[in-house]
DNA sequence: CGGAAATGTGGCATCGATACCACATCCGGC
DNA sequence: GCCGGATGTGGTATCGATGCCACATTTCCG
């Protein structure tokens, strides 16, 4: 056992059938040129003629050479592997965003190694330990601290940072346009006569929380309408306290609509609504900010913003790519992605 | 652009700052010993005593000394990467089978390469190869064609089905017992008076649209009650379609209880429905294979079979892993996770 | 007390592809 | 007709860790 629980680090299993594989070698003697002229044939960018490439590739098919990027990595000191860390995969944002990425990258010629860091900074350290074994040119992560990405840039390994910054990096980010989606969601309920909006939101620290926090108090501000900040229920990235914290809400305060900070939340405050028998939205308005597949589902479907969470995978991974090819200038990247008000059923006029 | 719209192959780029990273040989000159025993003491099994071994670990530690997975790989012929091969990310129950591989493979040392193949053939096959070349000492994938797993195995590499089986294969295999919770589901509602029980399904090519079928056929049989075949809906593999389905079934006879076959379908049914302001489950039941987490948010609540997807996972890779280190006997495993029964709001008695 | 076995460590070749340089060949120009 | 320069190909060292074997040292037993 090793310790602090952290990860046994496995040592490579000898593997019964050792299959030989054919080798640049073996292409070589079968197209009848030399290894260097295989290689560069085949990958490198460069000088071989038209005429021994096409020699050279119908050869490796032929045999069915298959190149080796353990070897190749190692010579060229670097990889097509590209490492993802976010906190939990069951929970369709970080499933969407690592859909996105997993597509952009393919599409490239790279793969993904995808790492489920539970939110625990321990996880988190050690999958980037991991990775820089790996070798891998870049990293896309939601940072739980700001050491990891700390690390591996310091190991010149290239950073993008989604959904969410900690504090100043000097990493590249893709972040959705938290305070304008806010924003809307916000100034859409006031629209409706809303004055005594409640806030279900699980942290301000992060850029995340921070920034739907100033787009609701924004939208408040642009009306005239001072927030009660009785109305801002802190609570924690779990939905069962969502529920708890929505009930207290309720219980000690008169609001006519909650929004909820993510897609998490939502679900808690969805329960206690519906435990409490309240009519959505004749009594009560409820929208919520990341909209995800089950909010259009439930009856009445939910008003929410859409952060096109696989877009901005796909941004993340293009912002990576183009970082490790060389073709940004060194100005760190900050990259917003625009979030979608998308009104549904739940939200409607202000009780009387 | 390369043909078919295939992938490009990446060649990996020169990356800018080449942060030289301290080696076995660096770590061998601090703690006074020779490589060798620098690469004993920290990695293999065997040979090194143990202030030997500590005071090399400090000195790797002292250094902030990395394994290079590549040589590493490169030189024993193997790695710790694991290829893992699904069909839609988005979905959450490919999302939940790859969270529980990917929980089993981390506690155990290894990577998870993860890669998203759409359902798509080729992709599926360009996949393979590309793990290959990674040379990935085992791959679990959801297989689309029996070619891939072939493929793999036929280069060495150890291959798990997860979910479904194709044909005979001559891999191991982890699948949800389809045919029991088919049948439980069904006789859940035979037990509730039901006769007339639709089944929406869109494949019965594989082990589990089969299993379920056959799930479905058996419960009825053991009550002594005859399938009407046209109450077994075929459809896509989508929520639009299965509406439709739905609606054409609803349209052409009489049910009194509804049953999807996995979640996808569910969406499209549950749609259904409500559009025609059918009250469930006073005027139909609706039930669904593969519980996914919207099914308890909606009201009612779905009724469902729990598939254990996260466990599903956990067996794929704890079955590959075993396969990898050769504790097994060559003969073939096909491991049944159970599935359970979650009775919710939405089954009922049958009208009248 | 001698020699065989056990124990622990170092040396060297090697995994497979590629970087880099040398050089053969062909070309045109003065 | 000779030489400088393209152009394309081959040769060789190398990336970094580990497998394997040799061998120094210690331990144990007759």
């Amino acid at each position: 056992m090793s310790p602090r629980g952290q990860a046994a680090r496995a040592v490579p299993q000898p593997t019964q059938p050792p299959v030989r594989r054919p080798t640049v070698q073996d292409v070589a003697r079968e197209a009848g040129v030399s290894p260097s002229t295989v290689s560069r044939a085949l990958h490198t960018r460069g000088y071989a003629s038209p005429a021994v490439r096409a020699r050279v590739q119908a050869a490796a098919e032929r045999i069915g050479y298959v190149t080796d990027h353990n070897a190749r990595n190692l010579r060229s000191r670097t990889s097509t592997s590209i490492g993802v860390l976010i906190s939990d995969l069951r929970n369709p944002f970080y499933a969407d965003l690592a859909a996105g990425i997993e597509q952009e990258l393919r599409s490239s010629g790279y793969q993904m190694v995808l790492v489920n860091d539970n939110g625990d900074p321990a996880e988190e350290l050690h999958a980037a330990e991991t990775l820089l074994a790996m070798r891998v040119p870049g990293v896309i992560v939601t940072p739980v601290t700001a050491k990891c990405p700390q690390v591996l840039q310091d190991n010149g390994v290239h950073v993008v940072c989604a959904d969410r910054e900690l504090g100043r990096s000097k990493s590249d980010v893709v972040l959705s346009d938290n305070e304008t989606g806010a924003r809307e969601l916000t100034e859409h309920l006031i629209a409706l006569g809303h004055t005594r909006i409640g806030l279900l939101i699980d942290e301000t620290k992060w850029s995340t929380g921070a920034g739907r926090l100033a787009g609701f108090r924004a939208a408040h501000a642009d009306s005239r309408l001072t927030v009660d900040e009785n109305l801002i229920a802190y609570t924690s990235f779990d939905a069962d306290a969502a529920r708890l914290t929505t009930r207290k809400l309720l219980n000690e305060h008169e609001v006519t609509a909650l929004i909820s900070a993510n897609n998490v939340l939502a679900q808690g405050a969805l329960a206690e609504l519906k435990d409490r028998r309240l009519k959505i939205p004749r009594q009560i308005s409820l929208a919520a900010y990341d909209d995800v597949p089950w909010m259009s589902l439930v009856q009445p479907a939910l008003t929410t913003v859409d952060q096109s969470t696989v877009e901005m995978g796909r941004s993340c991974a293009r912002l990576l790519l183009a970082r490790i090819r060389g073709e940004l200038t060194p100005k760190r990247r900050v990259v917003k992605v625009p979030a979608r008000l998308v009104v549904r059923g739940s939200t409607g006029p202000a009780p009387r």
